[in-house]
DNA sequence: ATGTCACAGTCCCTGTGA
């Protein structure tokens, strides 16, 4: 089974890079941020024309997440279960695998109210993985908006002072593998960057300025089966591309 | 620090978020 993390930076604006993504990876499951839509514009039936259920968390003009599966889809969830109106997390099962897409909040700057909103959010994602039913295998995955560790970002100098690399937020992210998850291309890669994120502006792709904040965190049960993590670059490249590439797993079930 | 992109509304430019 192929899972696949995606911040498309709107599927208004991307959905032909998407389609034919989809196309010519065929990813059994697709867990999706930043779609930036309503339900009303989320493009259902071209997806089932490809193969995939899908389910919507929708918002409109910010946000959204979604999971695409060829593999079956049910017991949908999204959000917390509190008063959250932002659309950041998506829960279902595909072939007997809990799965979460989410877009965890950017934080904007160390002394901004949206940073304690960051750090609010991702404890009550800790407490929905110490939650998760043991007995299902499962995987949250993601733009975290958090480069784990020095290795996940270009110059760590150049963030001195700024998020994403900040010790409340990796430890928030440590807080998620001591629930018993396993950052899975890092297991895999444990010396590559492996990043996915390149700031459109400065040409920051082609000068190999990028972080890795997007994220496949898998329990011991999809760990044991994870035959292949890696980062696709090409998306990154030519017309019109999100500013995030895919993140793969692959798990032989 | 910022050479970009996407969105909505003020609507063909500007403010906001990333």
């Amino acid at each position: 089974m192929i899972v696949a993390t995606w911040n498309v930076n709107s599927l208004t604006a991307r959905w032909p890079r998407v389609e034919a993504w989809l196309v010519e990876k065929n990813p059994d499951v697709v867990l999706i941020q930043e779609t930036k839509q309503t339900d009303a514009k989320f493009p259902f039936t071209e997806l089932a024309r490809l193969g995939y259920e899908s389910a919507h968390y929708g918002q409109g003009q910010w946000n959204g997440v979604a999971v695409l599966s060829r593999v079956g889809l049910g017991d949908v969830t999204r959000g917390f279960g509190d008063d959250d109106p932002e659309a950041r997390i998506i829960g279902a099962t595909c072939a007997g695998v809990r799965v979460y897409s989410c877009y965890v909040p950017n934080g904007r700057a160390l002394d901004d109210p949206h940073y304690v909103y960051k750090l609010q959010w991702l404890a009550k994602l800790a407490e929905l993985v110490e939650n998760r039913d043991p007995a299902q295998p499962f995987v949250v995955g993601g733009d975290f908006n958090v480069a784990p560790a020095d290795l996940d970002c270009y110059d760590p100098s150049a963030f001195e002072g700024a998020t994403h690399v900040s010790e409340p937020e990796r430890d928030a992210i440590r807080a998620l593998e001591s629930a018993g998850l396993v950052d899975l291309t890092r297991a895999l890669h444990p010396n590559e960057p492996c990043y996915s994120w390149w700031d459109y502006r400065n040409g920051a792709f082609h000068r190999g300025w990028g972080l890795r904040i997007d994220l496949l965190l898998v329990d011991s049960a999809l760990l044991a089966k994870a035959t292949d993590s890696h980062v696709d670059r090409e998306a990154r490249k030519g017309e019109k591309p999100s500013d995030h590439a895919p993140v793969i797993g692959e798990f032989n079930l």
